[in-house]
DNA sequence: GATTGGGCGGTTGACAGACCACTCGCCGCG
DNA sequence: CGCGGCGAGTGGTCTGTCAACCGCCCAATC
């Protein structure tokens, strides 16, 4: 019969162009793009609507806005879903427990890639971190290197989608690392059992044996999700 | 010394008022919200901030605007990131084989914990779903049924989280399973292998057997991943 | 000669006001 | 009772304006 007319908003299709050109290459990483006036007047709209793509570009992390100086492009991919994805989490009151199932997922199989596309300087960095958690007296700064042993495996995996992701979870994700010793150190009066689960880990990284290391961050999670049922029934909120 | 004065866009501290606003249960899902007008008033800001506040929370997909009614809470979050996600991707240049891996990771989880939370029906669903796979002659609908399946075991593992990420990228897993499908059948003439890892996934899930559940679906993400590296040497683009 | 300060052009940020397109519900007319 | 039109309310867009800010140049100053 007839075919819907579709109308769309005009920033969505400012946005789409503004993709395309991307897409296409025209702009890179970092690049300043057109003045909102001239691309307004080059697109045939009003500023407001440039103002409005701009603006959701921006919440995407996609563009950095300076005022006085210009719109660009962002440098970093990787950490472009930050905003949206701490937001939609912060809403829909995401627990703990969701977090960590999500931790489990994604660092399972950063393992298990890492073990394959690591270089020798970042096994190198891996075990610098396992060493001086091992032998540091200060638990903030342990659970400091905790978490970028996790971010560094993440980043030998050269995946940048779990990467960005991960990324995206980062500050629940640290929150969740502290609660985490907290409550080994409440209930396990020590981290023997979590140092040589990281020493397991690297070991298989090690020996570039993926599915030893999936099997063994499979295992460190799982000793992480008891840790954190008791934390949940001792303190039932979250 | 002097303390650095810090101005905030004021879209931004729109954005924290609407958030605090849903998050303190003013408002829930499917909600209408005060109108543009009304919430410029009351925050003595101008109807354009409003309005870029607004445009930030329908891009990451929290409400959804509609010309002459009013703007909605959404009422489904599990959906809310694709837009952000999709885009990302689209820009990123993300191939075939990292969608592949980021899929791997989420759904040896969801199958894990869909070992443990699904319901009988849902149960039932997924046997019904795997039948009509073995039995169908049409491979559309059976490709078809193979992304179902893996969505309801998604589904099934009640983890938000983790299903909105899948969703968000489902366009592109959709893409990936046809691909796939069609590497299969031009290297391995049939689905017998695929259908079994499907039958040993179930079982699992049946049995409520959360290891047995991921290490099967494990097996099947490699299995998939061995077809793609078939796909990738025929077809080296993508 | 080096430094400072101001001016200038260009940019984003925010605003007010207007008009358009659309939806819905009311109300009167047939 | 049904229908059509009208108007109020809403989001969508546009225009014009001003403020805040940045980078640059250049002249005045020390």
């Amino acid at each position: 019969m007839f075919v819907k007319i579709e109308q769309k908003k005009v920033f969505l299709e400012i946005l789409e162009q503004i993709q395309e050109q991307i897409k296409a290459g025209a702009w890179s990483a970092g690049d300043k793009l057109p003045s909102e006036r001239v691309l307004s007047e080059e697109l045939g709209v009003s500023r407001t609507a440039v103002r409005e793509a701009i603006r959701a570009l921006e919440i995407i992390g996609l563009v950095r806005c300076v005022q006085g100086e210009g719109n660009f492009l962002a440098e970093d991919l990787t950490r472009c879903l930050m905003q949206p994805l701490s937001m939609m989490f912060a809403l829909s009151g995401t627990g703990v427990r969701q977090v960590q199932q999500l931790r489990h997922a994604l660092e399972v199989e950063t393992a298990r890639l890492a073990a394959v596309e690591r270089s020798e300087a970042e096994l190198l960095q891996l075990e610098q971190i396992v060493n001086r958690m091992e032998t540091s007296k200060d638990e903030q700064e342990r659970a400091e290197l905790d978490r970028q042993l996790h971010y560094r495996i993440a980043e030998a995996a050269r995946s940048p989608m779990i990467l960005s992701i991960l990324y995206a979870a980062s500050h629940l994700i640290e929150n969740l690392i502290i609660g985490i010793r907290v409550s080994i150190m409440t209930y396990d009066s020590g981290f023997a059992m979590i140092d040589s689960q990281h020493r397991a880990i690297l070991a298989a990284i090690r020996l570039k044996d993926a599915k030893l290391a999936a099997r063994c961050m499979d295992e460190h999670m799982e000793q992480v999700e008891s840790y954190l049922m008791h934390l949940e029934k001792a303190n039932p909120n979250n």
